[in-house]
Formats: C-alpha cells, structure tokens, sequence
RNA sequence: GCAGUCGGUUGUUCUGUCGCUGUCCCGAACUUGCUUCGGGAGAGAGGAAAGUCCGGACAACACAGAGCAUUACACUUCCUAACGGGAAGACACUCGUGAGGGUAUAGUAACGAAGAAGAAAAUAACCGUCCCGAACUUGUUUCGGGAUAAGGGUGAGAAGGUGAGGUAAGAGCUCACCGGUGCCGAGGGUGACUUUGGCAGCCGUUCGUCUUGUAAGUUGUAAUCUCGUGUAUAUCGGCGUUUGAGAGCUGCUCGCACAAUGCCGAGGGGUUGAGAGCUAAAGUUGCAAUGUGAAUUGUAACGAAGAUAAAUGACAGAACCCCGAAUUUGCUUCGGGGACAGAAUCCGGCUUACAGACCGACUGCUUUU
RNA sequence: GGCCCCGUAGUUCAACGGACAGAACAGCAGUUUCCUAAACUGUAGAUACAGGUUCGAUUCCUGUCGGGGUCA
C-alpha cells in the first residue's frame, strides 16, 4: 500500500456531504495568508489513508477555468508533499482528514500555493 | 500605398520529469469479484464546450371527442428532421462619399385610442377672408345671419404638391405636370413584384382590438428503468357497509367520471449507494456531380472524451508570433506577452466573448505608368 | 446539469406607455424645549447596464450583468 510516493488515486479524495459538513462542524481551523485547512484527525480507523478536499469560492472566482486552475494547483502541491504528512501517519497510526479552502481574491502563483501547503502540513503536524 | 466593407479559414508547436480518468492486454493476491495491487499499450475539451434564447431526437405521464381562450410567427420562392433558423430575391424607409449596413412588409370589412400643446386629432369654422341685414358713435365700428379649408405661434402627425384658370372671397371647382390608391387590359418573372396603356374618384398618420392562415398536451436525462439497503402509510385492485354533490381530468366550457370507511391483497415514503440511460450520431473529413445559393445526391476514408465534490494537468526548457528597449543594422541581445474560455444526454441554429494570423471579392482617397 | 423568478431613494414597497417617478421609516436643516424625545415645517436622495419599438419607455422587446429559488 502507497508505495508510490506521488501518486493521488480517487480514494484519497473526500466525496460524502456528510463527512464534509462533519468535518466543519467539529473540525480544526488553520491559517495562512491565502489558504485555510480544516481537519479532523482519528485513530484506528479502518482504511489507513489521509483524504482531502479542494474548494474555490465561486463568488470570488467567477470564471470555471481559473476556479479549476487552482483546484488543481493545490492537488498537485499536496501530491508532491504528502510525504510530510504520511510518514508521521505511519508511525503513530493517527489519520487525517483535510479541506483546503482558498480565500483570496487574486490569482495566485503555483509557487506561492506551493510554499503555504508545506506550512499547512508541518504545522498540523507539530500539534500532534 | 493608406483607410475600409462583405464572406470564409484558423484558434500555437515540440521535448523532458512527475501525476489524473476511461478502454484493452499481461502478472500477483485472495474474500474468485467487471475486487485490489503492480506493469505495459493506446485515447482524453471548443469555436464558441458559454448564455439556455429557439427547434428537434429520446423518455415518462396525460389524452373519446368538440369548441373557446392563450402564446408565437406572418412579403415571395426555396433549404431543412424541425424551427421564431438559413439561402436567393421583391418592395419601402433609413445610415454611409462608396463597397455595403440596419429596420419594416398577412388583411383592412368593423371598432376603439392619440396626454400636454393646438381653433381643430377626423361629421374640422377659434382667428382670419368675403357677402347680406340692422344699429348709430358713419367707422379698417358693433351686433345678428350666412359662405369659405387659400393663411394662422401648436404638434410625431393638420385633410395630396406646384402652376394657371376661376370666384364676392375661396376650394380638385376645372385644367396641365407630378405623387399615391382602386379597377380593366398588354409584356416580363415559378412568385413577391415590375414596365406600360386606359378609366375612376380626389386620396391623412401611428398604435391597439379584430379577422385570416400556420404551429403548440405537460414535464424534462436529477427524465426513466434495474439492483441493493430498508420498512412509514401515499396509491391501486377486490369484497362489504354508509352517504348523495363537488374533488379530478391540459388554461376554461361542454363532456367524461365518481366519494367516505372497514377487511384482504398488491405496492412503496424518507435516507443513502451502484449500474443502465452514456455516446455510432439527421456523424466528421476529402473528392465528384447538380444548384446563383442554403443544400442535396453519389463515392472513399475515419471510428475519435465519457468524468460525477467533476479526469483531460503541473513544472522546466526550446521553437514560432507580437510588443518595447539597446545598436555592432545581424531577425543580434535583453525584458515582457500569447486572447475568450472547460464537455456533463445528444444534435441543428441563434446570441454573446475573443490576442492574433491567413485567403477571396469589392469600395474610397492618393501616387506612378 | 436542467427549470423558474426578481433587479425602483439608505431600507420596505407603489406607479394604464403620457413626464415634477409616489408613500412610509431613516438622513439633514429649522420651529418648539433649560436639554433630549415626541410633534410640526422644509429639504436632498432612485428606475442595474446597453441597444431597439414608439411622438414619448420604470412599464413592451432583445442582449449583457447581478441576486435568489427549485429538483434526485
């Protein structure tokens, strides 16, 4: 199971609205400049397997194209960091469960979205 | 050469690394399943995919039949599965020097409306002009009765226009020319219509109602069907009992048709999943023929996204194009940029957004020959 | 994704196609009061945007933009 150290398949995705709304009721608020992250952690659970969800606000973003470029944008840089988080998973076997939710107005660049979920990862990481 | 009009085509390309979603093939695991994991092959957004403005396909429900209402469209001939779309024309108005652009066009038999302004908005006498009578203040006077649409501050629109005759003053009252309408004929055109000859009458504008013709049942792929989970009381059928007039069917009427309750049987609300629907289609492209054209016919090739908290990407480099700067005038170097925009059942249109590039036809101005 | 609805003062609503676009509350100024409130008087403020039809458009038509509802 994940060997592959990049790869983002369909189950690592957050699909039910239950879990979703569940998720914001009951879930941790953390903070960059232009990203936020909810999540909620558990132990013991049965797939061992870290899920996560992109939103863009429509109301910002009025635009389908710019919307799915930033989608895809954090996707990619979570994919490319999620080492972070999976190797402490695996040694405390503690499973999380994220929304990224991007805030601003402006267009951001990838390097920029790329710095923030690197920040966002380390710091829920250091509160465990 | 510069500026423009119309129509059409196109909508950046390549390499590397790491990924995503289907399809097919191979291997492994076991719970033998369209299960999971690994590997490979090959496929993966648009001209508007957008707006959801029209028209269909497809599906479910409704529908004995008739009438009325409502909505949309309305020159002609065609195209099309269909359309409120398109093509080629006709005619009028309008914008432009022009190539061209925009808008309108069924019928007028009947009825209604036109604020403010103006005498008057259609059976036009307020002022004015002219005639007759009376009065006394004898006047470019006043009063009364008539004739008259030539003139008049308005208005979007004022009773065909110009000239001459005519008259008390005037008037299509008469005549000439011109505009428009109707009827009868001749030539052209498939047709709208047009050219032309004669006759008639003397002819307002806009909008609405109305009339005529054509079309429209309703809802939409979250339709609809199947499976799993699950078990309230909608609905339907049968039998029994009780009651007698307002609940239903397409917006209304005629018409059709029946309600309440008990038992039995069928059935299934809500929640949450999976599969089908789902992509081969009025298909795309090339060539040929027919046609002014939209398009049609024949023939050959292709087989080409199918996601569902939403795949089709991210990063780096290069090429190509554009802009700016530098100057060694070499497409050399440096910097910046490459639009509008993302399938969600599928087609045909329309509308809107758009950096640029290319092709064809034509117009105006300028220069040269 | 499909199908509907609505955009009028700061807010809540009006307005046959006819012109100064109306009303209430709120705002501002004044009167009254020792001061405030209440009351009274006055005043400013709007048709989402762009075209079209019409003599004339908030109203009718078309297109943009914005906001909202609904479905299994």
């Amino acid at each position: 199971m994940k060997k592959q150290k990049y790869s983002f398949s369909k189950n690592e995705r957050i699909k039910s609205n239950k879990e979703i709304s569940r998720i914001f009721n009951n879930g941790i608020f953390l903070f960059t400049k232009n990203i936020s992250l909810v999540y909620l952690c558990s132990k013991d659970t049965d797939q061992k397997i870290n899920q996560i969800a992109v939103s863009v606000p429509k109301k910002k973003f009025k635009s389908a194209v710019k919307r799915n470029k930033i989608k895809r944008q954090i996707k990619e840089a979570y994919r490319l960091n999620k080492s972070i988080i999976y190797d402490y998973s695996d040694k405390n076997s503690i499973w999380f469960k994220m929304i990224f939710i991007y805030k601003s107005k402006s267009i951001p660049t990838y390097k920029t979205i790329y710095s923030e979920i690197i920040e966002l990862l380390k710091k829920m990481r250091d509160r465990h």
